[in-house]
This record gives C-alpha cells, structure tokens and sequence, in this order.
DNA sequence: CACTTCCCCTGCAAGC
DNA sequence: TGCTTGCAGGGGAAGT
C-alpha cells in the first residue's frame, strides 16, 4: 500500500537509476486497464527520450523526459519500481521465491506481472514497474498536457496547513478519516498514515469531520507531517509488498502504533487497539486514548 | 451536490 | 491435504 512516504522514497531512490539515461526500448505487458495510455503509443512516445527528473505529486510520480513531455506513474495497492541489479528474491513473496529454480533468484526476470521494462542506450540496469493486482496506472502526458487524475489532487500532506484543513472539513457530513483520505482534499495519505495520525492527535477515525476542532486539525496535520517524516526517514512501510527502487524493504512498520495493530495494548493506556471500518476501510484506533 | 457502495485484481490465510 | 471463502485497499464509476 505504498502512500505519500513510500511514494517519496521510490521518487529518490529511482531517480539515481534514471536520471539522465536515454531509453533505448521499451517492453509492455498486454494492453490493460494499467495502461491509461494504450502500450503501443506508449513504446513510440518512450522510445529515444531521456530522463529530465523526477517528481512526487500526492501518490503519483512524474517522470520528466527531455521533449517536456512526461511518464506519470501510480503504484496502486502492489506496485513495485525498481531496477534490474536487484536480486528477484527481494521482490517476491516468500512462497513464490521458494518456487523458482535457484539459478533464477539471482537476478530479476520480468514475469506476468511487469507491465513496463525500459532498456537504456547506456545497456545499463533496465528499470522495472511491476504490479500484482494491476491496481497502478501508467500514463505519457505531452509537452503542458495534464490529467484530471492529477488536476484533481488537493493539498500535498507535507504542505498542508492546520486552518488550510479546518476549512477542509466545516460542513462535511463525512468522517474525518474519509476526508483525509480524500486525495481532492489532502494528497497522499492512505490507510496506514490516516490511522497513525489519528491516533498521535487522538482524534477518533469516525468523528464527523463538521466536529473536529481548529486545535485538532493543527495537532492532526502536525502529527500527519511528523509520521509522514517519519517514516520517509526510515524507507517507508513494508507491510506487505513495497520494495524501494534498490530492492530494501522500509522499516516504518516496526514504528506504527496502531496500524494492524488490533488486540496489541495502547503505547500510552494499554487498552486494546480497536479494529473498525470506517470509510470502508479497515480502521485502528485506541478507544480510551482517542476521542 | 455530497456521500456511499461497488468493483477492478491477485495472493495469502483461515476455515471446513 | 486441498478446496472454498474472505480479506487486503487506491480510487474511479455508478448508485442513493
């Protein structure tokens, strides 16, 4: 479930492997809802272009290409982008790696579910997006096109501001948690970070949003920047399947406090961590701590 | 218009 | 042991 800081660690740790490297060809899975842009047009816009840089907006990565043009990318739910000097081992589950002949975990072969190879004119590491559950988009947008996907995108999580979020939620008759995963609201936040925030500001996932305060949205977006920061600092979760760029797992996980956490005690009261649904999704809260 | 439900997909774990 | 079932959820489309 790669958010905001997962998303941010790939920007960082791609950009090395791909920045300033001229794509040489291009190989696709077949044509899928993946694709917003349909492969083949995708090869021929990709073919000859270099890498310019690379940019984070809320959960997407655009990669700038030297004719203004760009590769937008989302990793969905099971997203992986990386390159090929990491050890296939890393990338697969437990079982599925225990199944492949010794000879092929040393290094990685695209499989079914590699949707986009890039081979560079450098015949350098080949670049990777890899995506079990098809959940993530890849999209070639032209010199000044946008997309509504990205048009639509509120306030970066790391820029937002305490009243920009107040504002955000006076007359929403919808829980605070659904609006901080509301990606036209705030950008970035998922699942994971939505709980931990929730639960550093002590602030119950099911409250209405009308029903925040002033000083609950500043301690909310204080403890959303700070968790956010936070696990940047550490590569990000790995939950379940992220992987950064150079086949590392994040270490975020190991600090969560509440996140899938359900039946462990409170760090603070020691009362049982509470596993709900709110807005559909699977929800962990402290119900003495949080209010 | 605001909000909720459904659904895309696959791997894995729990239950029978 | 092996099958079926349920669950994980980003986010857009469709429904209320």
């Amino acid at each position: 479930m790669p958010e905001l800081p997962e998303v941010e660690v790939t920007r960082r740790r791609i950009a090395a492997r791909l920045v300033g490297r001229r794509i040489a060809g291009v190989r696709t899975s077949p044509a899928s809802y993946v694709f917003l842009t349909p492969p083949t047009l995708l090869k021929r816009r990709l073919r000859g272009r270099a890498v310019v840089e690379i940019e984070r907006r809320g959960k997407y990565l655009l990669a700038r290409l030297d004719d203004k043009s760009s590769l937008v990318l989302h990793l969905g739910m099971t997203g992986q982008l990386f390159s090929g000097d990491v050890p296939s081992l890393r990338l697969l589950s437990a079982t599925a790696a225990a199944a492949l002949p010794p000879k092929a975990q040393r290094h990685f072969r695209p499989d079914t579910h590699t949707h986009l190879q890039l081979v560079f004119q450098d015949a350098g590491p080949r670049v990777y997006f890899r995506d079990v559950r098809r959940f993530g988009k890849l999209l070639w947008l032209a010199p000044g096109e946008s997309h509504e996907r990205l048009e639509r995108l509120g306030v970066d999580a790391l820029v937002l501001r305490g009243k920009d979020l107040f504002a955000a939620t006076r007359g929403r008759h919808t829980s605070i948690k659904a609006l901080l995963l509301d990606q036209a609201v705030v950008a970035g936040v998922g699942n994971i970070y939505a709980d931990e925030a929730l639960h550093l500001a002590r602030v119950r996932p099911s409250r209405s949003a009308a029903r925040v305060t002033k000083q609950e949205c500043a301690a909310l977006v204080g403890a959303l920047r700070h968790v956010l920061k936070r696990s940047i600092a550490t590569g990000g979760s790995s939950i379940s399947d992220f992987i950064a760029p150079d086949g590392r797992r994040g270490r975020y996980q190991r600090g969560r406090l509440v996140y899938a956490r359900a039946g462990e005690a409170c760090a603070t009261c020691r009362t049982p961590i509470r596993r709900a649904v709110v807005a559909q999704r699977g929800t962990h809260f402290c119900p003495a701590c949080q209010r």
